[in-house]
DNA sequence: TTGATGAAGTTTTTT
DNA sequence: ACTTCATCAA
């Protein structure tokens, strides 16, 4: 592959940035961009990818490492990056979330651990919660019963500092015979923040593969910087300082929303004091029309207090915008607009419901739930999407669902190709002739078992059998050792009962397969979920429900926060976005803590005030 | 079993 | 602030 000049070197194609945006990516020193909502920040770091790369100012074979949060912002920005240049060079592009970082380097280099953190191959990870199980707490009270049950052993006793080397007082003695006695369990338990403190120690004190990561990534990426927490900046910290890793971070301070969640205050300020940074700003807004960043910027000003406007894209294609701000007297009253509105929009506008979003602050099921039957009753689906987000980004899900839609609908196109590249990335052989077979064998198999399992008269067992005869045919070792997540534990079988589940929910009451993979995958429903779930995300339309002192009852503890996650709220939208208040929701509802917040919505000349249920 | 009292969770990601 | 869970006495 030909080498590109720095000087020559212009942006691929689907470019969507501003001109200092260009100069962000031929930057050579540290920098921080720091940039509002629909800026395109992660374009940003794909181009800037796309630069190292083709110029060689990442030279061969040095390699650039982006980390974000979120699986599907990793995903993602790999994908822009592959697309734009490359399979070839973006084979030097690794992008992971901070966790899997951190447990790859835990899962290889394990060996070097010494007591007491010598974590045993077969440890478990424990997602649901942080805490220590009750067995462990016992075995930790058994060792040192006055200590450990005087201290809150259940929250981050065990990682909120770096796991101690040397024992300076009585709780880092107690730190280190907790983690022996939770090490020396068989299959152990470790939460996700204490394989992020095992990885740090693993850094601290094996200096060899300190200077092995070092040599191997020349630039590394932080996306969605705002929100790196201790544990995170630690880790980063203790792999690359000091190793003339060039950094580039990108964040937007207005969207600070983690920090009850240990988010970093100040981070910003902190990074370019550690990292000699330079401050690149970004201006421009491409995702909502003027009238909604009119009202992102009136709020950024009088609510945020803050100065870094935005400017709408001149190329906007657009309509102007619309901003309301709904009061109702009664729930009732709340349901029956919000059912009207959102039928002619998916009716009358020919709008898809996955283009609309409807949030909550906290608790979704409590403030939508009898919006979503209404609006099931008016035939329109919307559900709460936080319970099938994480399955059905599971890459086996994604090959066992692709698999089904070709069993059922006898189709041989996206569903066939994506599937059968699964398999090929499971199988290792490249050879023509094996995936010629592969592929013949593939279509026999659909085709056998579309004859033996018609899609609309399945009982539950059958549907679990042919799911299991499709991952079968897949071959389970080989997926475990494809994907080292479902190598460990009982994470697959977890994964495949959970689809099963779902799948078989909806196929009760559709009797029909195809309909229900549509309905799981939640291809025509409205998804509801948090505002913080949000973040990254974009919605034709937007409808917050509840901006209401109940919802926002941290208000007079986290002003900052609470403000940030209205404006994230806000600026998800690109051309409508609803805010309602309902005078009555499960009791009276007020808005005095948060009264300035509706104010300043009252008074924005963008936002439209109505009364729908008032006489 | 009930009901009283107090503690804990509410807003997150992650193999 | 409000809801839900946990624990204990009756």
């Amino acid at each position: 592959m030909k080498k590109i000049t720095p000087e020559d070197w212009i942006p691929a194609d689907g470019l969507k940035l501003e001109a200092n945006a260009l100069a962000t990516i031929r930057e050579t020193r540290n920098t921080l961009v720091v940039a509002g909502p629909g800026s395109g920040k992660t374009e940003l770091l794909a181009q800037k990818a796309c630069y190292l790369l083709q110029t060689g100012t990442c030279p061969h074979p040095r390699r650039i490492l982006a980390i974000s949060f979120k699986r599907d912002a990793a995903f993602n920005i790999k994908e822009r990056v592959n697309r734009r240049c490359g399979q070839l060079l973006s084979q030097r592009f690794d992008s992971y979330t901070f966790d899997k970082f951190a447990k790859q380097m835990v899962d290889r280099f394990r060996n070097g651990l010494l007591d007491p953190y010598k974590v045993p191959v077969d440890y478990e990870l424990l997602v649901e919660t942080r805490v220590v199980n009750s067995e462990t707490e016992n075995a930790f009270r058994s060792a040192d019963y006055t200590y450990f049950n005087t201290h809150n052993v259940k929250g981050d006793f065990l990682t909120r500092t770096p796991l101690p080397h040397n024992v300076f007082d009585v709780d880092d003695a107690m730190r280190q015979k907790a983690w022996a006695i939770l090490a020396g369990e068989p299959g152990p338990k470790l939460t996700f923040p204490m394989v992020m403190r095992l990885a740090q120690y693993i850094m601290v004190t094996n200096d060899p593969l300190r200077s092995f990561l070092q040599q191997t990534y020349s630039h590394v990426f932080l996306d969605e910087f705002q929100d790196t927490t201790f544990l995170q900046y630690d880790l980063l910290r203790v792999c690359f300082n000091g190793s003339g890793v060039n950094y580039t971070a990108v964040g937007d301070d207005k969207q600070t929303i983690m920090k009850w969640a240990g988010a970093i205050p100040g981070i910003f300020s902190r990074y370019i004091k550690d990292h000699s940074a330079e401050l690149l700003p970004l201006t421009m807004n491409f995702r909502s029309a003027p009238k909604l960043v009119s009202l992102q910027n009136y709020l950024v000003k009088h609510l945020l207090g803050k100065t870094d406007f935005a400017i709408p894209s001149p190329d906007w294609g657009g309509g102007p915008g619309e901003a309301r701000m709904c009061f109702f007297e009664s729930q009732v009253g709340e349901i029956r607009f919000l059912v009207d509105e959102i039928v002619s929009w998916v009716r009358k506008e020919n709008l898809p419901p996955r283009e609309i979003c409807i949030l909550v602050k906290q608790t979704p099921p409590k403030y939508t739930q009898e919006l979503i039957d209404a609006l099931t009753s008016a035939g329109i689906q919307a559900r709460d999407e936080t319970i099938l987000q994480d399955l059905l980004c599971e890459d086996v899900i994604g090959y066992v669902v692709n698999v089904l839609t070709v069993i059922v609908s006898g189709r041989y196109g996206t569903h066939s190709d994506e599937a059968f590249n699964f398999l090929c990335n499971i199988n290792s052989s490249y050879d023509d002739l094996p995936l010629l077979r592969l592929k013949t064998k593939f279509i026999k198999f659909c085709d056998e078992h579309r004859g033996k399992y018609p899609g609309t008269t399945l009982t539950d067992k059958q549907l679990w059998e042919l799911i299991i005869e499709i991952i079968k045919f897949a071959g389970i070792s080989k997926i475990r050792i494809a994907f080292p997540q479902y190598g460990q534990g009982r994470f697959l079988e977890k994964v495949v009962t959970d689809f099963f589940k779902h799948l078989n929910g909806y196929y009760t009451t559709t009797r029909d397969l195809l309909p229900a993979l549509d309905a799981v995958l939640g291809k025509h429903s409205i998804p509801v979920m948090t505002a913080h779930k949000s973040k990254g995300l974009e919605y034709h339309s937007v409808i917050f429900i509840g901006l209401e002192d109940g919802a926002f009852w941290t208000y007079n503890q986290q002003k900052d926060s609470d403000d940030n996650l209205v404006f994230v709220a806000l600026s998800r939208a690109k051309e409508r976005v609803l805010f309602t208040f309902c005078s009555n929701r499960g009791g009276p509802q007020r808005a005095t803590d948060i009264k300035v917040i509706h104010d300043l919505l009252k008074n924005s000349p963008d936002v439209t005030v109505v009364y729908p249920d008032r006489k």
